[in-house]
DNA sequence: TTTAATGTATTATATAAGTAATACAATAAA
DNA sequence: TTTATTGTATTACTTATATAATACATTAAA
């Protein structure tokens, strides 16, 4: 899982753990009945306390993305339908928020796709 | 200024305020030498508590964004040089950070822009 | 059955964030 | 000079965030 915490960034570190593996299953790369990573690991990994990791699980379970069970771990639970439907909302929302900023920014929709046609064309992405 | 605080949002409302005023300033609503609202008028006008705007303006003059002056109120601090150039950033910025995410969710720049290029033809952009 | 790993729960402590009520000093205008 | 408005500062309190150290019950595997 590639999941970092930014411990300078305004987000509580358990809402950036809430939003990378949101992230992780709505990209496909944890699918339902996946096992998460034990708490205790994650906390290992992330360098945080597990105390802090079990709130973003219990937030997960809460929201439906997951489900703990004691002994057995946490296991995705968004069936493909409904992780592409997430995936799809998700997607335009950002979409949104990024073209709401960028306009009250002053720039033009024909602004946004020249830069990303500039992008397309970068030796980066040949 | 149009300036609107979610209280749901997990960004604390400083911080919130903080975003506000430096996208107000970057967007040419606010120029180099204009009065913010007086943090009282500000607190009142999104039911915040004084000290908590206070707490935003003073972080904003930290940053050299403004000026803030006993009895005469908080000046923006930022001339039209280095706002074009924050400006720019800060879209390059924001633009990078939509196409990480949208691109982790399995979107292509093609995508994208095709879902721009929809936006363009809706009714509500003619 | 034993063992180890799991999520869960509890208690304590510390810091950040936010509200609340005041008071103070500087400024500008009447 | 007086008055009102401004940013600033202080104190107190509440809630949220995060860490820390345990303990407990459940599960799965040895």
């Amino acid at each position: 899982m590639n999941l970092t915490i930014d411990a300078k960034s305004p987000l509580p570190a358990y809402q950036q753990v809430i939003q990378a593996i949101k992230l992780e299953v709505l990209s496909g790369g944890l699918c339902d009945g996946d096992l998460l990573p034990s708490i205790r690991d994650l906390a290992k990994l992330l360098k945080l306390n597990p105390n802090t990791v079990a709130k973003a699980y219990y937030a997960l379970e809460a929201e439906g993305f997951s489900e703990n069970r004691s002994g057995s771990g946490s296991r995705v639970r968004v069936p493909a339908g409904r992780r592409d439907a997430l995936r799809q909302a998700m997607f335009e929302n950002e979409l949104k928020n990024f073209l709401e900023k960028a306009v009250s920014l002053g720039f033009s929709l024909e602004d946004i796709q020249q830069f990303i046609e500039r992008i397309k064309n970068e030796p980066s992405h040949r």
